[in-house]
DNA sequence: TAATTTTGGTTGCAATTGCAACTAAAGTAT
DNA sequence: ATACTTTAGTTGCAATTGCAACCAAAATTA
């Protein structure tokens, strides 16, 4: 019986521990790189999307962005159309912090899939995806605190 | 360019999230289960192999297992042949935790493989040791301080 | 429209996490 | 044998992480 709930998690700390220590030398803390890219991707994306998206708690999320808005690396803005809403943004600071994080994203990928045939690469890529669907009711879910049976 | 990293991440934290919290009820703590898997598996095993599997620091293994021992969990008995090591064990308490621990893990694999087929399922498992094997020596270089350079 | 639920966000804790910096034992040279 | 390096483990911080428990605005329902 195939596993592979292992060999995830210990790709994704490995890979997490190696950006957490490269962007110290961008001043960026633990975590931190990942809210950034996502929000230069999709400017005034607000932060229970990007909570959802990354899969971690909101608070965690709301954290982040506080910190990294009070380092001037992006700033919030509220939503035209929402008075609960705040979108949030890239600020100068972090549009320059961005493409070196992009590169060494690139670069980690790359390592991770040396050896692999663009074919490979491709297959795995839509395997994950379909795995990251599959696992996201459940993580809602259980988030709600709604109770798995096994 | 196929891009793996955020899908891994992504689900290694939601699985993770799930996970803690479910083991709550077993009064675990966050990625205490991790250890006690491991441990069970491999009875005897020393810390520093222990962090290196998991792809964590050694000084948060550290603690986990200080915090595990503590809770009656596991022990910790010297090893015969090297003064410096400690080889860890679990206690009657902790063998009792495993059969469940190790259910919800076989569950949350069984639903993150969900419409896979068995050679799909096998496929993925061996990839994902490949992508494994490919990061670890850059996990060992940069926590010993080594720089990459992209 | 008034009441209820859902959405989006925030603090208060209590815990993990991990980089430095350190000890002691073991192994490897010179 | 003595000095040096690696292995194994530990504490001291300073930070993230996330479950509760909360508030306010929007959407839904009665």
């Amino acid at each position: 019986m195939a596993e592979v709930l292992r060999s995830i998690g210990a790709v994704a700390r490995a890979l997490d521990g190696i950006s957490n220590i490269e962007f110290k030398a961008l001043e960026l803390n633990r975590g931190q790189y990942l809210y950034l890219v996502r929000v230069a991707e999709t400017p005034g994306i607000i932060l229970e999307r990007l909570a959802a998206i990354l899969k971690v708690d909101k608070t965690t999320a709301a954290r982040a962005i506080q910190k990294l808005e009070k380092n001037g690396i992006l700033e919030r803005r509220p939503s035209p159309t929402d008075k609960k809403q705040k979108q949030i943004f890239l600020t100068a600071k972090g549009e320059a912090l961005y493409p070196t994080i992009k590169r060494e994203n690139i670069y980690s990928n790359e390592v991770a899939l040396q050896g692999f045939t663009p074919a490979e690469r491709d297959q795995l890529a839509s395997y994950l995806k379909r795995v990251e669907g599959n696992i996201n009711t459940d993580w809602i879910n259980v988030k709600c605190g709604h109770h798995r049976d096994y």
